[in-house]
DNA sequence: GCTACATTGTGCTCGCGCGCGCAATCACAG
DNA sequence: CTGTGATTGCGCGCGCGAGCACAATGTAGC
């Protein structure tokens, strides 16, 4: 890799596959940036600088080529394997997570549960049976999982994602309301959809108290 | 509003809330920018620098009164009244979106429920009844709603948007898997864990094959 | 094969947001 | 009431990312 690459530049690269993909479902066989931009809400030359980070994939006065491009997308962001993940927290929330039907179709398998309760372990969540969470050091390392998912009230969460880093977990998708702190080199996501209203309501509020 | 305050600002500040609401709770009556951004991982500069967007809330030598500071953001953002947001999309996801117990508590209740498919228009999900999506413009008027939650297919997410919008909606959590496309006075935010999941493999693939 | 056209890839500039550094300010001790 | 120590508020500079603009390059028509 010779040139550091921008996180946030990282963060498009999946939206850029998301359209490709349902370009490609429509049968459309080429696309130039321009058309992907005003598809996206982003500028062509955007589209065009993330891409140049990795190569050259476009043919000048065509476009790309949504397949390959796709697949490029794919290779970089290490989508071509499957990638097997722990859920730890199975309360309602877990259990929603675990019914997602959205991780499946891009290679995302929920492959163990666990929880701390004495009286959720054993259950059995959609053909997995729950797990203590005591068991999360020994299966990790034996499955050489490295992707896990917090659903544990915030209380619980950091102690959670200090088993999963200490058991080799890479990457962390944390759906507890709280600000985890990790080393650097395991990366953390945090879905909390709460916060995303918090910040719309400021715009409300502003919108109307602006126009009186 | 004498400058114009940066997004990021503002997507930082519920942040903060959150972190002081714990705090609060475990009796902490005064913190400082330097525990405060230790907590949550920035700077403490980063947290000065936001909270002078909105006025001087700290006292030097001591640092912020928990509270004070706490009410002040939920002033700020608008979140000291009950905010009503309408549902669209009564599928698994949506119906785990309606008992996902994380809304309430911090003022934000789902008041109706909708959905395209006649089979489940009519069906009680949580106390309430779904009703068609013919009716969204009707109730979201009459209500007076500003919030909507999409958990449609992204097929018809755009569709269901675009109603939405014409209806007076002023904020959208998007559930569906695609980009949206909205007028600039309406804010939307996208919850999808697939592409948090998608730009952490990066890594963790780079980091397999950089350690060889 | 040559011309006209479209689109990519990229050097460069501009603007913005982050954080440093410090003066201003407050609490508190004695 | 004065000195000490701590922390805020903020002016300023720096670095980075976004987008402009153009040269390079491929396509298609005739």
């Amino acid at each position: 890799m010779p040139v550091e690459i921008p996180e946030v530049v990282i963060d498009r690269l999946p939206v850029y596959a998301r359209a490709l993909e349902l370009l490609d479902r429509q049968g459309c066989a080429i696309i130039s940036s321009q058309e992907l931009g005003e598809q996206l809400g982003v500028t062509p030359a955007q589209i065009r600088k993330d891409l140049s980070y990795f190569g050259r994939f476009g043919k000048q006065g065509r476009g790309y080529n949504v397949k390959r491009l796709l697949e490029e997308l794919r290779e970089i962001l290490g989508l071509t394997r499957q990638w097997q993940m722990v859920l730890v927290g199975v309360g309602k929330l877990g259990r929603a997570i675990v019914a997602y039907g959205g991780f499946a179709p891009q290679g995302f398998r929920i492959v163990e549960v666990f929880d701390a309760d004495p009286a959720i372990v054993g259950a059995e969540v959609d053909g997995l049976v729950v797990k203590p969470v005591d068991k999360l050091p020994d299966v990790l390392q034996r499955r050489k999982i490295e992707i896990g998912i917090v659903a544990v009230p915030a209380a619980n969460a950091q102690e959670v994602i200090d088993i999963l880093v200490a058991s080799g977990v890479k990457a962390i998708l944390n759906y507890a309301p709280m600000a985890p702190h990790v080393p650097p080199n395991v990366w953390v996501k945090d879905i909390d959809p709460v916060l995303s209203l918090q910040s719309m309501t400021f715009y409300i509020k502003n919108l109307e108290t602006s126009a009186k």
